[in-house]
DNA sequence: GAGAAGGCGCTTTTT
DNA sequence: GCGCCTTCTC
């Protein structure tokens, strides 16, 4: 099918919308109807890509606003987007359909509530939520919690959502297999009885609506006609599904043909950084097939930093085998070399990074645009003390996010309460907090009452007796006071009045140390007040482009019966109920969690993981921690996969730095209270050389992994860093021989090894000192043996013989 | 019901 | 070594 009527080529000079791109980018914006992927380096303007395409499909009447669907992760990429759409086009964006894959599936299950079976005003647990509805389901059903942590129950039921498994769609492939299974069973029950969504939830159900309801999945089909997804490699299996429905027609055998709508997918695969959450970089070579991608388009000249950084992350990453293959390219010239530093110490490390911000500092550089990047959120600490004494100003990015925190989700408890009695979780949250002489005692009593009548809690108070019914009584009462009061009040109004009639702030007041959770109370009140300006929840905001969006509709023949989805506040069609700013309001709560950086807007210098980094850019950057075991992460190394995404997180690393990148590693670091002598990273060896500067003398020959033909990661028997084994190497080896050779340089531990030596061992032969830990009777050393693999040995039993 | 004591885990994280 | 969570004790 093509779009109706001629539309002519536009060329560029047609549209000032073209004009600042360069070819590839143009290519890009102006694709024809068609599956297209574009493959979008670092820094190669991705952004400005999908927005402009967006603007150039409307602005050359090839669709209507409606007709567009714009996915992204997370709320920041979605607000960009609109943020820069709007000032690219005069359209009203809050109708149109970008957001979050979990923000639009929302947004579908609202408007489809009876279709998808759920009260209309469902609540979405969060993580937090999510785990504490699992671990009372566990006692409830008496679950041994050492066989079965809730976290591992957690991690496989949101495992199997996002591979889009329902319980009886899995095999148990073993007993306990079979009880996590059945576990995932009873707690979709639990929800489902309680009103409540998991994230997961959100995409699943609304994917089997649209598998399972022809009439739905044909309207949605028909309405978009161009579907763009930002951050493709980050989709997981559900995800992709999800678009496929969405895109395109499935013949009578579910197979997918390539119907009317044109799916664009952005994204890079050399920046797929999250397959730990269930991210499959494999959707991209997948989309490619299926979908019969005619377009492929690659931006790889990038605007952000000077060669020689940009030539570091090309060299790394052609280390990986799983490629789809691109090179980053750009005019700037080389610029400054990347540094390297080796310290002797963590502490050391960061003295040295301190005084090198410094320095910047001193030559105009803004202390905003500097920043540390490390692997691990464990590695900050010492890096937060050197800044703090330096009396250096510093964000810290991570931690508990606003809507996450105790006393937040504690006053959201008892909204939810006021929106839905049966929410069990929020019932529990909030029915002794503040404490109100309701014991662990009475509680069970309640439970157990409810269970056997199958009721909610709040239910279940009912005619209970003794002085645990009457509290129990009490505290329902309160609700429902409560629920009574606040009819008819503004949300704002609502929330002070929640805060003061459920006794936090009294309680919060009396504490001592209550000061920063009032003042966030505070801050809760006004995020009420915003939500309800800056969301349109007053009617008067929404004066947004319904009509326009339900005319379009029309004249794209959708089904006008269905209703129009771009309005959260239509009320149903059959009904005429609403749904209550409260409960939107609950929701944004649970999409959005807030900030999650301390002391926002100060010039300050920014500290965070490598993952939290994607997609930011500083002037400055100190990639901390360079060392084998950290980065790459000992964890990841036991499979190839592992490394390449290691390797890919580096690259991402890399790739932040406009003018200046620093690297820096350290012989020794303080981690989970021990000493450990780590090996500097075999990244160092995947980089130019003529592109560093090595600050410190680089210690070569320190039998790398690069050296002798070790080429790639750890083989053999051992199978990784896995901690030693209590056989294979004990007793009895030659005594008497040589004690080890002094270490002349720095702070050498009593038995003289350290990492880079090379030693002989009467069992395994030759080898490498690749770590070294623990000190005294307790020291033990892990050995890269040329022929026996990576171990672990107790150099009070093992005896290593220095090689010459 | 509050505070102390003991145990556990510890890569990365958005929605 | 530290923070978080659960359990213990009065």
């Amino acid at each position: 099918m093509s779009f109706p009527g001629p539309h002519a080529e536009p060329t560029a000079a047609d549209s000032p919308l073209l004009a600042n791109l360069n070819d590839e980018q143009r290519a890009a914006v102006t694709l024809p109807e068609g599956h297209s992927l574009i493959l979008a380096g670092a820094g190669s303007g991705k952004t400005r890509v999908l927005t402009t395409r967006i603007a150039w499909l409307i602005s050359t009447g090839q669709v209507s606003p409606g007709g567009v669907l714009a996915v992204t992760f997370t709320n920041k990429a979605a607000k960009e987007m609109m943020t820069r759409l709007t000032a690219l086009l005069p359209v009203n964006v809050r109708g149109m359909w970008i957001g979050t894959f979990h923000g639009l599936c929302n947004r579908f299950l609202r408007a489809h509530w009876k279709l998808a079976n759920l009260p209309q005003s469902f609540q979405i647990l969060d993580t937090q939520d999510q785990l504490s509805a699992i671990k009372r389901l566990m006692k409830q059903f008496n679950v041994d919690d050492e066989r079965f942590p809730a976290k591992q129950t957690q991690y496989f039921i949101a495992g199997a959502k996002e591979d889009g498994l329902r319980p009886g769609d899995m095999q148990a492939r073993g007993e306990d297999d079979r009880k996590k299974i059945e576990l995932y069973a009873l707690y979709e029950e639990q929800c489902q009885r309680e009103g409540v969504v998991d994230f997961g939830e959100l995409m699943l159900r609304s994917y089997e609506l649209l598998r399972d309801n022809d009439a739905v999945r044909e309207h949605y089909q028909r309405r978009f006609r161009h579907i763009l997804i930002d951050e493709f490699q980050d989709t997981n299996r559900l995800q992709y599904a999800w678009i496929k429905m969405l895109a395109g027609h499935t013949d009578a055998l579910g197979h997918f043909t390539s119907g009317s709508n044109s799916v664009l997918a952005v994204g890079d695969d050399d920046q797929s950084i999250y397959a730990f959450r269930g991210a499959r970089v494999g959707n991209m070579s997948d989309f490619v097939r299926e979908f019969d991608v005619q377009h492929q388009i690659k931006l790889e000249r990038n605007y952000r930093s000077f060669s020689n950084i940009l030539d570091s992350a090309n060299a790394l990453i052609s280390h990986n085998k799983k490629r789809l293959g691109k090179n980053l390219r750009t005019d700037q010239g080389p610029g400054e070399p990347v540094r390297v530093y080796e310290a002797p110490s963590d502490f050391a490390e960061a003295q040295w990074m301190v005084e090198e911000m410094r320095q910047l500092v001193r030559d105009d550089v803004e202390r905003k645009e500097i920043a540390v990047l490390y692997r691990s959120n464990a590695q900050s600490r010492v890096i937060e003390t050197a800044l703090f004494n330096a009396g250096m100003p510093y964000r810290v990015y991570g931690g508990l996010r606003f809507f996450e925190r105790a006393e937040i989700k504690h006053v959201l408890a008892y909204l939810r309460l006021l929106e839905n009695a049966d929410d069990d979780t929020s019932f529990l949250r909030v029915v002794n907090f503040p404490p109100r002489g309701i014991g662990a005692r009475s509680i069970e009593q309640l439970q157990d009452a409810a269970r056997s009548r199958g009721v909610s809690l709040a239910k279940g108070v009912e005619g209970l007796p003794g002085k645990a019914g009457a509290n129990l009584g009490a505290f329902v009462a309160k609700i429902d006071v409560m629920r009574e009061q606040t009819q008819g009040l503004s949300l704002k109004e609502i929330v002070e009045l929640v805060l003061d009639a459920s006794g936090l702030v009294e309680h919060y007041k009396a504490d001592r140390e209550g000061e920063d959770r009032l003042e966030n109370l505070e801050e809760l009140v006004n995020a009420a007040e915003a939500f309800v300006t800056q969301e349109g929840f007053g009617r008067d905001a929404v004066a947004l482009p319904v009509d326009e969006l339900r005319q379009s509709a029309v004249s794209q023949g959708l089904d006008p019966n269905l209703p129009v989805l771009d309005d959260p506040l239509a009320p149903d069609a059959d009904t005429g109920e609403t749904l209550s700013p409260l409960a939107a309001f609950l929701t944004h709560a649970a999409l959005e969690s807030g900030d999650n950086q301390a002391q926002a807007g100060q010039d300050a210098v920014q500290l965070m993981t490598v993952h939290a980094a994607k997609g930011l850019e500083f002037d400055c950057v100190f990639i901390t921690g360079m060392e084998e075991g950290l980065f790459p992460h000992e964890n990841s190394l036991s499979d190839f996969e592992g490394l390449e995404e290691e390797r890919r997180l580096m690259y991402v690393a890399i790739t932040r730095a406009r003018r200046r990148l620093y690297l820096s590693h350290s012989q020794t670091r303080l981690l989970h209270g021990q000493t450990r002598y780590n090996l500097r990273s075999r990244f160092f060896d995947e980089l130019p050389e003529e592109a560093l500067k090595w600050l410190t003398p680089k210690q070569s020959g320190f039998g790398q992994f690069g050296g002798s033909g070790a080429g790639g990661g750890s083989r053999g028997s051992s199978g990784g860093f896995g901690g030693f084994s209590s056989s294979g190497y004990s007793g009895g080896y030659a005594s008497g021989s040589p004690a080890p050779a002094p270490v002349p340089q720095r702070a050498a531990p009593s038995h003289g090894l350290r990492t880079g030596m090379q030693v002989f061992h009467n069992k395994f032969g030759e080898g490498t000192v690749t770590a070294l830990e623990g000190s005294g009777d307790d020291a033990r050393a892990q050995v890269k043996f040329n022929r026996h693999g990576i171990k672990w040995l107790a150099l009070s039993v093992a005896k290593l013989t220095p090689v010459e």
